[in-house]
DNA sequence: CAGACTAGTTTGAAAATCAAACTAATTTAT
DNA sequence: ATAAATTAGTTTGATTTTCAAACTAGTCTG
């Protein structure tokens, strides 16, 4: 096959999911947030944050921590450092595609 | 809901898809190919090759056209404008989105 | 003319995504 | 005090997407 293709079937399907995709972009920017918080930014319904955390936490890309703050449950979500790595490798393989696709 | 995390929900799914990526990514290049050799190209099965190419053609963003090469039938898959701009503005979409990814 | 090959399409199973129902605890209203 | 509503999630079930195997239609080869 050919290789700058190959570049494009290697892509981290972990990340590639446009719902996870959003999920990672904002844990990127601010390493981390709460449950409730994320869901609001990232516009999906409690049930698909949950499996899609799910997912991203079994890919070691994510941390889940739950607290109580005032008798209140809170999960915070934190990128791991294995998470930041797949991410910039993420982009630089996306980037490496769209500067030569119809470049 | 975050404004640029909108641009990743808005990302094409037609086009976002890694199998289809690769076949417009080829496409893009050489603009035309037939069915066989695009098939040995992108790595996919003639079964999983064949739905994809029918997904892109209900976008809009390929033409098949099917003759007969010495008796043989041969399908040749174009590229269309819909296809080519639609592939400009997925690239658009995510050069934005992993200059903001980790930037 | 029987068997193998070519060029695809259709079908069916597996995986991913999403939405609705459920759980467990807290707060508010009666 | 307790029933109803709210909050913070998880689990389940349906839909959609993806992929692989089976099927079709025609050609070539022995």
């Amino acid at each position: 096959m050919d290789k700058d293709l190959q570049t494009i079937a290697d892509l981290d399907r972990a990340i590639h999911s446009p719902a996870r995709l959003m999920i990672l972009a904002y844990l990127a920017a601010v390493d981390s947030a709460d449950f409730i918080f994320l869901m609001n930014q990232v516009g999906l319904t409690r049930g698909n944050l949950s499996s899609h955390l799910n997912t991203l936490e079994e890919a070691g890309y994510i941390s889940i921590q739950k607290d109580f703050v005032d008798k209140v449950p809170r999960t915070l979500i934190r990128l791991t450092s294995e998470g930041r790595d797949a991410i910039h490798n993420y982009r630089e393989q996306m980037r490496s595609i769209i500067d030569k696709l119809l470049s």
